[in-house]
DNA sequence: CTACGCATTCGCGTTAGTGCGGATTTCTCT
DNA sequence: AGAGAAATCCGCACTAACGCGAATGCGTAG
């Protein structure tokens, strides 16, 4: 019988260094996985769902820290007690993230800002569409409890909030999304498919 | 009975989407983790050397690029035939190259040029620091067949050719670095420690 | 030993993104 | 509804890094 824990948006799970309780798997809501530089800028690295993992630390110590995105209600599980298909869903789990990161880490290098901030949108587009949204037409439907603040944003991409809401303001006035304050965004499929 | 294969330096493991055959462990010897982006350019994602699962990938296709660094040796294993003991090492690199990446992540996205390169410094001194290498003093060694090219670690960093010659040669005029040609590297502890 | 080829270096103009300052707008809490 | 706090936006000057072009250095094959 697994220990349970209940967080609100913002609620930090746990810091950097903190010891591991255990392994904690999201059930219901979003997370945000982040780090904090030496020099304190904020790095947002991955945003985890229902069924993730969200500590996946080889030592005693956690490298990194969770906050909670949304209400998040986690069960709390250890190593040494996991079914044996719930060891395959951690290894399954542990790869996809691998690959991930890589994918990150190419288009943090290369990619310029606007494709960086594709790159963002295409991947909470993808953790947030569930049958419900909107599927079709030529436009993609973020929801309101998804998008993040341009803050977010820039410290997902690692670059500034300057430079983030520029490139929003240019898609806004070409048309290339269209957002209601606070609420939701259509973001143009034509947009995402842009290849430069 | 695993089945074994043989690389010399520069030699192709597997390309982006090619079948996986299995899963390759690096007995002797170093190979590159790489990926080329849609426009062509190059980039190094990590150096793994032996006891190192080469191939993490969650799909059937390989999602990266391996590229022999050394002559190296290789084993063949398949997933359902792992030893208990083999699983959990898997599952640990797993984990522990989920927080490389992340590390990686954090540092192309917030360094400046000159401590990413430090960062590269530090990665190759660390994964060919054995005890034969001249340990002590106030300098690290890095020997000849460890040291990459200008070049690799442009595309290791996702900086330029020139930026990486420009601050290499600035660290060679100051005495951080000493270079002999094509031989060895003997780099300054201080360099490394350098925290802006 | 010599010649060719690749790696490295460096000067110089260009550029993408930064950092600041301040004006709005929008959200939240009472 | 109203006030205060937070998020967004944008103009402007600035800087880190890029990209080009060309010179030099070094290593290896004949």
């Amino acid at each position: 019988m697994p220990a349970f824990r209940y967080l609100k948006p913002k609620d930090i799970l746990y810091r950097t260094d903190d010891p591991i309780e255990g392994l904690w798997k999201i059930q219901t809501g979003s997370m945000l996985v982040q780090k904090v530089t030496p020099a304190g800028q904020l790095q947002i690295l991955d945003i985890l769902g229902p069924g993730d993992f969200v500590d996946l630390s080889p030592s005693g110590v956690h490298t990194h820290e969770a906050q909670a995105f949304s209400d998040v209600t986690l069960s709390l599980h250890q190593l040494g007690q996991l079914s044996s298909q719930e060891q395959a869903e951690l290894l399954d789990q542990a790869l996809i993230r691998v690959n991930h990161y890589q994918d990150q880490s190419v288009c943090i290098a290369r990619d310029q800002a606007p494709q960086r901030l594709r790159h963002v949108l295409k991947l909470i587009a993808e953790k947030f569409q569930d049958g419900s949204a909107t599927v079709a037409r030529d436009a993609l439907t973020i929801p309101k409890g998804a998008m993040l603040t341009r803050q977010q944003m820039a410290d997902f991409t690692g670059l500034t909030l300057e430079t983030v809401s520029r490139i929003f303001s240019e898609w806004k006035r070409v048309g290339w999304i269209v957002e209601e304050r606070g609420h939701h965004m259509e973001v143009s499929r034509s947009l995402l498919a842009y290849a430069a």
